[in-house]
DNA sequence: GCCGTTTTCGGCCCGACTGTTTTCAGTCG
């Protein structure tokens, strides 16, 4: 059972006895085992069979036994027995603006209401009212939202990179307005998470009103909900939510920490401080000694009053920064700027849209040492496969480019055959600086049998790196059956690289993989996996994003290294 | 339900908003 699977059982039970009425710490103690178990970086089956779940933080001796009978029966008792007594269907009831579990309870006793469609029917015919604590603003607004297309099921989230573009251009231009003091983007677009479900805006303003008025007025804004001194909320045209939030400058660094998050991160932080009698919030840090409220300007000086150092946004998930940052041992991470070359990439000659030439041009403008052209092989499909003699056309041609201004590395990326094998003959991978190995077919494969194909490819002695070492694609796509933690083991006995694809609907290894397989010893790299040059410029950023919250530094990826470096350190040279 | 250089029991972040209530519980971020 796969780490998700798991943790979904245990988010499924949390709300389920959140629905029963149960002490909301017990509630909240499932959900942190969720958390822990789904960002455990290592298979929680793996762990559960040698009797060490405990391990985790959050999972103590309850948990660990639901987790055995979880995959041992394939399901939770204490679960089962709760599904007997509360529908299911009542989960979805609780996602309803306004609906959380206690009134969503209430409406099961009361009305029986046991699905949204229940909900629908009871607010239509008016008896939602009639139930105590509601009223006719309550029905009203179930009904809108209702009417507005909610339907119970999580909102979906958008890609990073389909938000991120937009929450900049609007902090540039808030940030040009006369009244602006300071701007800065907040919320999970700052820690540069996978996908966001808004954009959190922080601003100190010399004049509020004004600024509030500007990014009302901005060409992005399609529809202002609320504003006022203190900021607004709106929406984009792309149905993006917007908050900005204003608040005076000696307070910033405050706001900006308690809105950049996460949720988690901050929770943990407060509980920590409030063992030594301080209470943290968005208005500053209160003292219990002396009973007041101290403000800072910067983010900074909130972590300093702390006790910690800096903590980079991207590692504000509460896994172990907050610890790490009070023994000042938080790792230097990555920076977009240490990486000096790309090693995969895509043109004409396969799937991409623009010539090698152009790439080669891109790469130099970009300021690139090295890149590597990646086709893709004879079997990709689509029509897109480069056959053995079309890549040697390609390997004489890359080798008599005339002044490239920069190193352009003949290689491929080539596909794993179904048993492990390669798409081309060894004569011909001889013949390349950078062999990128990747599986594009046959994603349905058992778990055994995937991870046993890739762990034979990876024992190859031309394969520099695995590309996209899971499959993933985000929002759209869940990884292949695979082992990653022997993929990982795999990948340190034998010095095979492990890709960290940067394509921000791959990103993939994941955060949480790419840990591990950093802490194991691997050896990562961050590609682009472009298809056009301006993909070559823009993808990087989100690769080194998912590396600095894998907690990265650049010692760590291969292609933060000088190519002749670099070279030496793949197997082949060895 | 978890956890511990305050604790093996008694804690467990903080504040805003809403609607309904007659002083506050529930929801949300």
């Amino acid at each position: 059972m796969r780490n998700a699977d798991i943790a979904e059982a245990f988010e499924e039970l949390a709300s389920l006895y959140e629905l029963d009425g149960a002490v909301v710490y017990r509630v909240v103690a499932y959900r942190n085992a969720a958390k822990a178990i789904r960002e455990a970086g290592v298979s929680v089956e793996e762990l559960a069979r040698q009797g060490r779940v405990e391990e985790l933080a959050g999972v103590g001796k309850t948990i660990a036994e639901k987790i055995d009978a979880l995959l041992e029966t394939g399901s939770i008792p204490s679960a089962d027995k709760l599904k007997a007594r509360i529908p299911p269907g009542l989960i979805e009831v609780t996602r309803i603006p306004g609906l959380g579990p206690k009134r969503a309870r209430q409406l099961h006793q009361e009305l029986g209401i046991t699905s949204i469609a229940d909900l629908r029917e009871a607010a239509e015919q008016g008896r939602l009212k009639e139930v105590p604590g509601f009223g006719k603003k309550a029905e009203e607004n179930v009904l809108a939202a209702l009417a507005a297309g909610a339907d119970g099921r999580p909102k979906p989230r958008l890609v990073l990179s389909e938000a991120l573009p937009v929450g900049e251009e609007m902090v540039a231009a808030l940030r040009d307005q006369p009244a602006a003091v300071r701007v800065q983007l907040a919320g999970s677009a700052r820690r540069m998470t996978d996908t966001i479900k808004d954009l959190d805006i922080v601003a100190a303003a010399s004049d509020a009103a004004a600024l509030v008025e500007a990014f009302c007025g901005m060409s992005a804004v399609d529809e202002v909900y609320v504003s006022g001194e203190a900021g607004a909320k709106a929406v984009t045209h792309s149905g993006l939510p917007v908050d900005l939030r204003i608040v005076p400058a000696e307070a910033f660094g405050n706001l900006l920490q308690h809105l950049t998050g996460s949720g988690k991160h901050n929770e943990a932080l407060r509980t920590e401080a409030v063992r030594r009698g301080l209470h943290v919030s968005e208005y500053g840090i209160a003292d219990d000694e002396t009973g007041e409220t101290v403000a800072f300007a910067t983010e900074e000086q909130v972590y300093e009053r702390l006790g910690m150092q800096f903590i980079p946004p991207e590692l504000r998930e509460n896994r172990g920064e907050l610890e790490a940052a009070r023994e000042h041992r938080l790792p230097g991470l990555i920076e977009l700027g240490d990486i000096r070359g790309d090693l995969h990439m895509h043109t004409v000659l396969s799937d991409g849209r623009n010539t090698l030439e152009e790439m080669v041009d891109a790469a130099a403008e970009h300021g690139y040492e090295y890149i590597a052209i990646t086709e893709h092989s004879a079997t990709h499909g689509f029509g897109s496969g480069v056959p053995p003699d079309e890549l040697r056309l390609r390997v004489e041609r890359i080798r008599s480019l005339e002044g490239p201004g920069i190193t352009v590395l003949a290689g491929t990326e080539t596909n794993v055959l179904p048993d492990g094998s390669l798409d081309y003959a060894d004569d011909v991978l001889e013949e390349l600086d950078w062999v990128v190995a990747s599986l594009h077919t046959s994603f349905r494969m058992p778990e055994k049998e995937q991870t046993d194909r890739m762990l034979r490819a990876m024992e190859h002695r031309l394969v520099d790196v695995i590309g996209h070492p899971t499959g993933r694609m985000i929002g759209r796509r869940d990884s292949y059956e695979l082992d990653v933690d022997r993929v990982i083991a795999k990948a340190v006995e034998t010095g095979t690289f492990l890709e960290i694809n940067a394509n921000p609907n791959r990103r993939d290894l994941n955060d949480v993989y790419a840990r591990s397989a950093a802490e194991a010893g691997a050896m990562l790299v961050i590609d682009s996996d472009a298809h056009r040059a301006d993909t070559l410029r823009r993808n990087m950023r989100y690769g080194v994003a998912t590396a600095r919250r894998a907690w990265l530094a650049a010692e760590q990826v291969a292609n933060t290294r000088v190519w002749p470096e670099l070279a030496r350190m793949r197997k082949r040279e060895r």
